[in-house]
DNA sequence: GTGACATACGTTTTT
DNA sequence: CGTATGTCAC
C-alpha cells in the first residue's frame, strides 16, 4: 500500500460504527447470498436465447456488450442489476423494454418506476424510436413501436395518483382530491396547530416550527420511525412536546383525509395501505403488471419499496430492478440504501447481473473513481473498467489559499482549456448551493457564461404559489390551506376570518355563497370582486382562459402587497404558456406538483447586447448533477466539513453517504477532472481547515497533486506538502 | 389583526 | 451570524 496524500490521523472517524454492526452483519450476509447468485454473461447460453427467440428484428448481440444483453433477455423472475456510472443503464431499459415486446408482452402488462419524469419518458421514448426504425419488412415493429404507447411508465408518484385516481371505485374514495407539495403541507399543519392550541400548556421549551414538524412527520412515515422515538433520538429540545406532536400528527392526517388532500407521502402510503387491506385491488394489479421495472433502487424509500414487493411477490410476476449502491445519496429525504443491499434477502432467488464496463471516463479518471468506490465500506464488488486504450489525464488536486483564489484557479484553468472544449463542456459541482457564489462572481469577472442550477424553486415562490391557490379551490373547494391563503391576502382578513369564512363555504356545502354575507363582506371590499371573478372561472372552458382571468384579479392585489410586482409578474407568463399545455385542471395542477418546471436558474451571459449565449458552462449542486455528465469537470470546496459536511461527521451512515455523493461527483467527468480546496472556511458552523478526507484517505499515486508554486498540469511526479 | 420582540434553525431536494 | 417564524401584548 503506497502513503496517502495526507496524514489520514488527525480526522475523528465516527464511533457509531460500532453500534451498527449487527445490521452491517446482516446487510453483508444478504450482499453475498446475493453475489452467489450472480449470472455471468456465457456467450452460448445468450446466443441461444437469441436463437429461440423468432422473428427478432432489433439485433441485441451486436448492440450490447454482454453484459447489457443479459439483462435485456433475462426477462423472467426477480433479477437485481447493479450498473455502474456510465455502464449505458438507460440503454440496458430501452433495449430490454423492446425485448419484453418483441417476445409478446403485452405492453400493458408492463410497468416501469422511475424516479423522474424525465428518465421515464427517456426510456419509452427511446424504446419507441428503437422499434420504429428496427422495421424491416411487415411493418410489425411499427406497430410494437405505437403499442408502446400503452405501458405504464412514470414516477412512483405519478403511478400512484393513476391508481387512486382509476380504482376510486373499487378504493372508495374521492378521485377529485389536490396534491400538498412540501411547503402547503407545513401550511396545514400551521393551521391545524393554530386551531387547536397545543402549544399553550407547556412554555420551558419552545414549540417546534412548522418546517420542523413537517420534517419530523415525513421523516417518520417514511422512515417508519414512531414520531416519539424519532424526537427522542433527534430533537431533545423539543421532547417535552412529545404528545401534543403527536396529536397534531393525528389531526393533521384526519385535516387532509377530510379534504381530500394529499401530499407527497400519502400518495404512496395511502396505495400501498390500500394494497395490503384491500385483497382485490392487490390481485387486480398482481394480475395486470406482469413485468416490472425499476429504475435507481437505490433511491427507494420503504414505503415504496412495500409497494413493489405487494405487487411483486407471486411467482408470475417479473422483476427487475436497477441501481447503483454507489450512488444512494438521498437517505435525507427518506431513501433507504439497505433496499438494495437486501434485494436477496426479500428473494431468496433473485439474481445478480453487473454492469461494469463504462462508456464514459477515461481509464485514467476510472482509476480514481474506482479507488474512491474501494473506500465505500459496504456494497456489491464491483470494478469499472474502460474499452479505451487511451490513459488520458490523472485527476489534480490543488489547494488554493482562499476561496477568492480557488475561484480563480477554477476560472484559469476554464480559460487554458477553452481552445479544446466549449463551455458547455465545463461543469463545477458544489456540496451546497452557497459554495458557488465565489465562483459566480470571478465567472462574472471574466465573462464566462454560466448557468445555475438549484436554488429557490419557482413553484415556491409566493406569488405563484397564491396564483395555484386559485386554481385549487375551482378544482377542490373542499382545499381549506388555499382557501385560508388566498382569504388573508387581503387586508383586513387574517386568520381567524379566515378560517370563519373557509368553515363557512364548507358548510354551505361549498358554494361561494358565504363570501357576500354582511358578516364577512364588511371585512375587506375584495370578497365581492373575489366572488365574481371565482364563478366566472367556473364557467370558463379552458385552463388559460382561468388563469387569465385569475391574473386579472391577482395582479392588483400583488400590487398592493409587493414593491417588486412588476419584477414577480414575470413569473407569470411561464404559468400561462403552462395553462396552454393543459386542457384540464387536474393535470395543470397535477404536472406543476410533480414536475414543476425548473425556472429557478440564474444565468449571466448576456454580454452581448439583446442576443442569448446559448454555450454556457453549468454550476450545480452535486445532488443535481447526479445521472449527467461533463467532459471536464471541477469539484470544488473540498474540505473536511463541507466535503464531507460537518453536519455528518459523527454518523457512520450519514458519512457513507457523503463519501458516496464525492464518487457521484467523480463519476461524472470524461476526461478531465479537477478538485480544488480552499486552506480553510469559515462560517457561522465552524472554521474548517483540513482537506477533505476524501482526497486524504486515497493512495498518493491516484490523483496529482497541483500547488500554485508548481502549476504545471504536465510534471509527472506527484509533489509532497 | 397587527406589530414588536425573542429565538430556533440553518446541507443536499428526482416527488 | 442572519432571518424566518413563533409568541405575546396591544
Amino acid at each position: 500500500m503506497k502513503p496517502t496524500i495526507f496524514d489520514t490521523h488527525h480526522y475523528n472517524y465516527p464511533q457509531n460504527f460500532i453500534e451498527m454492526k449487527p445490521k452491517l452483519a446482516r446487510l453483508k450476509k444478504a450482499i453475498e447470498k446475493l453475489e452467489a447468485n450472480l449470472m455471468t454473461a456465457d456467450t452460448d447460453l445468450l446466443q441461444q436465447r437469441l436463437a429461440d427467440d423468432l422473428g427478432l428484428e432489433i439485433d441485441y448481440a451486436s448492440e450490447l456488450n454482454a453484459n447489457q444483453l443479459l439483462a435485456a433477455t433475462t426477462i423472467e423472475g426477480k433479477v437485481l442489476v447493479i450498473a455502474g456510472a456510465g455502464s449505458g443503464k438507460t440503454k440496458t431499459l430501452t433495449y430490454r423494454t423492446s425485448y419484453l415486446i418483441e417476445n409478446g408482452v403485452s405492453p400493458k402488462e408492463i410497468l416501469l418506476l422511475t424516479f423522474t419524469r424525465k428518465a421515464a419518458n427517456e426510456i419509452k421514448g427511446r424504446a419507441k424510436t428503437l422499434l420504429a426504425s428496427s422495421l424491416t419488412g411487415d411493418g410489425e415493429n411499427q406497430k410494437d413501436s405505437q403499442a408502446l404507447n400503452a405501458i405504464t411508465s412514470g414516477t412512483f408518484h405519478s403511478f400512484c395518483i393513476l391508481l387512486l385516481r382509476q380504482y376510486s371505485g373499487l378504493l372508495g374514495i374521492n378521485p377529485r382530491f389536490t396534491i400538498l407539495d412540501t411547503g402547503d403541507s407545513e401550511d396545514a399543519i400551521d393551521l391545524i396547530n393554530k386551531e387547536k392550541k397545543y402549544a399553550t400548556n407547556i412554555t420551558s421549551q419552545a414549540f417546534p416550527r412548522k418546517k420542523t414538524l413537517q420534517k419530523i412527520f415525513s421523516t417518520s412515515r417514511n422512515r417508519r420511525i414512531h414520531i416519539r422515538e424519532l424526537i427522542e433520538s433527534g430533537y431533545p429540545d423539543i421532547a417535552t412536546h412529545i404528545s401534543a406532536i403527536e396529536q397534531l400528527a393525528i389531526d393533521f392526517h384526519e385535516y387532509k383525509r377530510a379534504n381530500h388532500l394529499y401530499d407527497f407521502d400519502d400518495i404512496i402510503g395511502q396505495v400501498v395501505r390500500h394494497l395490503k387491506t384491500n385483497d382485490k385491488f392487490r390481485q387486480l394489479l398482481q394480475t395486470h403488471y406482469r413485468y416490472v421495472m425499476v429504475d435507481e433502487y437505490q433511491d427507494t424509500n420503504i414505503p415504496q419499496k412495500e409497494l413493489i414487493d405487494l405487487i411483486c411477490t407471486p411467482e408470475s410476476v417479473s422483476l427487475m430492478v436497477v441501481g447503483d449502491d454507489n450512488q444512494s445519496i438521498y437517505a435525507f429525504r427518506g431513501a433507504n440504501y439497505e433496499n438494495i443491499l437486501l434485494f436477496g434477502e426479500t428473494y431468496p432467488d433473485a439474481k445478480l447481473i453487473k454492469l461494469e464496463q463504462n462508456y464514459r471516463s477515461t481509464p485514467a479518471v476510472l482509476n480514481y473513481i474506482n479507488a474512491l468506490s474501494d473506500e465505500i465500506t459496504l456494497g456489491y464488488q464491483k470494478q469499472l473498467y474502460s474499452g479505451s486504450q487511451v490513459e488520458g489525464v490523472k485527476p489534480v488536486f490543488c489547494r488554493l489559499s482562499n476561496e477568492t483564489k480557488e475561484a480563480k484557479y477554477i476560472a484559469d484553468k476554464i480559460i487554458a482549456l477553452k481552445s479544446e472544449y466549449d463551455y458547455q463542456d465545463f461543469a463545477v459541482l458544489c456540496r451546497t448551493s452557497f459554495q458557488s457564489n465565489y465562483i459566480q462572481l470571478e465567472f462574472m469577472d471574466r465573462h464566462i457564461p454560466f448557468i445555475v442550477i438549484g436554488g429557490i424553486k419557482f413553484i415556491e415562490r409566493r406569488h405563484i404559489k397564491d396564483v395555484l391557490a386559485f386554481v385549487k379551490i375551482l378544482y377542490n373547494p373542499n382545499d381549506t390551506i388555499s382557501w385560508h391563503r388566498i382569504l388573508t391576502l387581503f387586508k383586513g382578513v387574517g386568520s381567524v376570518t379566515a378560517t370563519r369564512l373557509t368553515q363557512a363555504i364548507t358548510a354551505d356545502n361549498n358554494s361561494f355563497e358565504p363570501l357576500l354575507t354582511a358578516r364577512f363582506a364588511k371585512k375587506s371590499d375584495q370578497l365581492m370582486p373575489l366572488y365574481k371573478m371565482l364563478s366566472q372561472a367556473n364557467q370558463a372552458d379552458s385552463v388559460e382562459k382561468i388563469i387569465t382571468l385569475i391574473l386579472e384579479f391577482y395582479i392588483p392585489v400583488l400590487k398592493i402587497n409587493e414593491d417588486n410586482w412588476r419584477e414577480r409578474s414575470e413569473d407569470f407568463r411561464v404559468l400561462t404558456n403552462l395553462a396552454n399545455e393543459h386542457d384540464s385542471l387536474d393535470s395543470f395542477l397535477e404536472n406543476l406538483a410533480l414536475d414543476p418546471p425548473n425556472d429557478s436558474v440564474a444565468t449571466a451571459g448576456k454580454f452581448e447586447q439583446g442576443e442569448e449565449e446559448t454555450d454556457k458552462l453549468t454550476i450545480s449542486t452535486i445532488h443535481s448533477a447526479k445521472g449527467l455528465e461533463w467532459p471536464v469537470v471541477f469539484v470544488n470546496a473540498l474540505v473536511d466539513g463541507i466535503t464531507p459536511h460537518y453536519r455528518s461527521l459523527n454518523d457512520f451512515a450519514e458519512l457513507e453517504e457523503e463519501r458516496k455523493l464525492f464518487y457521484v461527483a467523480c463519476s461524472r467527468a470524461k476526461h478531465r477532472l479537477f478538485l480544488t480546496a480552499p486552506d480553510y472556511f469559515s462560517s457561522y458552523s465552524g472554521y474548517f481547515d483540513k482537506a477533505s478526507r476524501f482526497i486524504a484517505e486515497l493512495s498518493i499515486d491516484k490523483v496529482k497533486v497541483e500547488t500554485m508554486k508548481q502549476p504545471v498540469i504536465e510534471s509527472d511526479e506527484p509533489v509532497w506538502w
